[in-house]
DNA sequence: CAGCGGATGTGCT
DNA sequence: GCACATCCGCTGG
């Protein structure tokens, strides 16, 4: 993989994350999350780790509250991105997914690096790692500025299949969400059972 | 390896 | 006004 052919590759369509949010989080294991900072050198990184967010049913999400002005865009049209501050200090982005008017979201917890992260191809203790979410923004440059960016635009940041198989997939509570009542027990993260890449918490 | 604190937006009271 | 959050790096034992 190189950043050339991956910049070629077509973003995934709207269409993709116009589905049920649990499938298409499980379908984004494995796809490239392709990267143009302005005037800097392009990322690419494989998707290992991912968590489904069910909208306003589900007590773990931003959504349970309604279209609050944060969450609002989780119940706008899918294929776009939702990015947040948690903490005062760290980002994390979601994928907005459902139909039109149905909230739901994946946040996308951890990748592999495979182009511009240093070290290309691989070594796990590269200087911007990717394991968890706040790491994963930080070392993508993703901020607020980018929230609201068109996923299917496919300009400074989308989503691509570059036809690898599926990896082999594991599921589990999400991360964090231990106030969520019955939902915090909820499989609905997941993760390449195989990545060493995915976050260890 | 458990514990803790950072720094701020968000949503409820 | 205020408690708390889809986290992470540092500290001390």
């Amino acid at each position: 993989m190189t950043e050339a052919i991956a910049s070629r590759l077509p973003p995934l369509p709207r269409a993709f994350f116009a589905r049920p949010t649990t499938t298409v989080a499980r379908e984004l294991l494995g796809k490239l999350l392709v990267r143009r900072p302005a005037g800097r050198p392009a990322l690419v990184a494989r998707v290992v780790e991912v968590e489904a967010y069910l909208g306003v049913r589900d007590a773990a999400s931003h959504a349970r509250r309604g279209p609050t002005p944060r969450a609002a865009i989780m119940f706008g049209p899918p294929g776009f991105l939702y990015v947040y501050l948690i903490y005062g200090m760290h980002h994390c982005m979601n994928f907005v997914t459902e139909t039109d008017g149905v909230a739901g979201a994946v946040l996308i917890r951890a990748a592999a690096p495979l182009v511009g992260f240093g070290g290309d191809g691989g070594d796990r203790r590269a200087r911007h790692p990717l394991t968890g979410p706040g790491k994963l923004c930080a070392a993508l440059a993703i901020t607020r500025a980018n929230n609201g960016h068109d996923l299917t635009a496919g300009r400074d940041f989308f989503v691509a299949d570059d036809g690898s198989p599926a990896p082999r997939r594991a599921r589990s509570a999400r991360i964090g969400v231990e106030y969520a009542g019955e939902w915090a027990a909820r499989k609905l993260r997941f993760f390449d059972a195989r990545s060493p890449y995915v976050c260890g918490a």
